[in-house]
DNA sequence: TAGTAGATGGAATGAATATTCTAATCTCAC
DNA sequence: GTGAGATTAGAATATTCATTCCATCTACTA
């Protein structure tokens, strides 16, 4: 009861219980050995079940809680519940955290503390990556590549540095590529030569570029096989894309790096060329 | 309805919603935007909270989960926490292993690790990136940012998509901006009214594009305040150049992903706007 | 313009849940 | 063996919660 039990990390409160293990009465030990061994248990369970699954009843866990220094099981249950969200989402948390810390001092305004808030972000927004893409999708994307004779690129808005720099890459490995920009006119018409034997990738990021949405749904409609890169599978450019990216998290467009749709399209250029050897 | 909602992975729901979404009411599509970027909520909250969350009223919330075939909310909520679940399961250490041997294996030209490998490498470029940035440089590139009256982008080809990407951001935060893209003709007239007044940030790795290594020296000599990012102290836009940074390792040009530079881009135009105030 | 089918929001309801309370039980010292 | 203090289990309670129901609103059709 030493500290704010409220504010206590998963950690922490592993180590308050193994701590105090020995001063606990008979019942409530029994119940700290469970809690440890199956956390997951508990920051899913109602105390009911809890109680079942350990043999023991359902006030005891709540004395337990008691004992830990909780107002009560609810209480408690938060910090095994904060253990489960920690583990999934490793970048959401701690960019929060971040955020909240740095956007209102005075220092976090200067320009090394951005930067390395952007270095920080663009990490975990690495590890979302590597963990969100699995490789038969980026099986799929490649062999859809390798047969297309001319790659059509669309992104538009925010996206399209992601686009040039994969027209590019492309460019450079030999590829045939038209990069729809909509330079000298309409979009439709750079497009309107792909046809079945081709492929597109599109690449869109909300708020999602209105000629994206209207000239995806065309290309799907003749047929042309098509990639796509975006943040959310509600997108204008997940219907009928036969294979989709979803790369989650993106931040709003003005503060986004862009560093994880980057990574994306270089793997994808990369390992369509050493497929196809 | 198709399937029996209850025994359905996370995955396949958020499959399932994507594809009913256009099939759903309008209330019912915002709820399926909102679980869908904010699953964590839904696993661990109770419909009061998803629905304030999420804008709309309990019973919303209550029909969305019918909707998709589960008998209720509580239901709906099961599928949502299998994701916590698992993703406490594998730790930290055995994915950064996994990710090791693919590296190696002879499946090293699979796309899979193709991405693996760029990912690992983009994130030692930021490490680099944060270290090898010092604050002084920071805050005078951004003092002369702010003096500006129009700020000049160079970045042709492979670093290009920098520019461009540095142009969006600068331009949604109000910035006046010319990008010197030399789209119909020389790019000598599209720099042609950069004065002392103006500043010009220019982006060039190896090989140097010719172009860039002819235009910089002009406006240096003009005496516009110019901030340089490249990769080495022997490149052509450092000379004369207000402030460099210089972002060291990096790859041959079809294999990098301009990781490094455009978060420092990004860190200069948000840094510039916060500095602003 | 009137009518209809569907969608919506909010209050009412009933179930499930955490918590509290009290009588019973156990432990240990004498 | 007996009594005092702590501990426990289970019933009682009060709260929170998901769900349902119905009046109202909206969009579309005839």
């Amino acid at each position: 009861m030493n500290k704010a039990a409220g504010a206590m990390s998963y950690d922490e409160l592993r180590g308050a219980i193994a701590q105090r293990h020995r001063a606990l009465s008979g019942r409530l030990q029994q119940i700290a050995e469970f809690v440890l061994d199956h956390p997951t248990d508990v920051a899913l369970g109602t105390v009911a079940e809890v109680a079942q699954r350990s043999g023991v009843p359902p006030s005891a866990i709540v004395r337990f809680a008691h004992a830990l220094g909780f107002g009560g099981f609810t209480e408690m249950q938060q910090v095994f519940r904060s253990r489960l969200v920690a583990g999934v989402a490793p970048s959401y948390k701690a960019r929060l955290a971040r955020m909240k810390s740095q956007e209102k001092s005075v220092l976090g305004r200067q320009p090394a503390a951005v930067l390395s808030r952007f270095v920080s972000e663009a990490q975990s927004a690495l590890v979302t990556l590597s963990q969100s893409v699995h490789a038969r999708e980026l099986d799929a994307a490649t062999a859809i590549l390798a047969k297309a004779r001319d790659i059509y690129l669309l992104g538009l808005g925010g996206s399209f540095p992601v686009a040039i720099h994969l027209a590019y890459v492309l460019r450079k490995l030999g590829r045939r590529v038209v990069l729809l920009d909509g330079t000298g006119g309409s979009i439709h018409e750079q497009s309107h030569a792909a046809t079945t034997e081709d492929a597109l990738v599109a690449i869109s990021f909300r708020n999602y570029y209105p000629d994206t949405a209207r000239l995806f749904p065309e290309l799907v409609a003749r047929g042309v096989p098509t990639i796509s890169i975006t943040d959310s599978l509600l997108s204008p450019i997940v219907e009928g894309a036969s294979v989709v990216f979803e790369i989650q998290d993106m931040p709003e467009p003005a503060l986004r790096t862009l560093v994880a749709p980057m990574c994306l399209v270089q793997a994808l250029a990369i390992g369509l060329d050493l497929a196809a050897d």
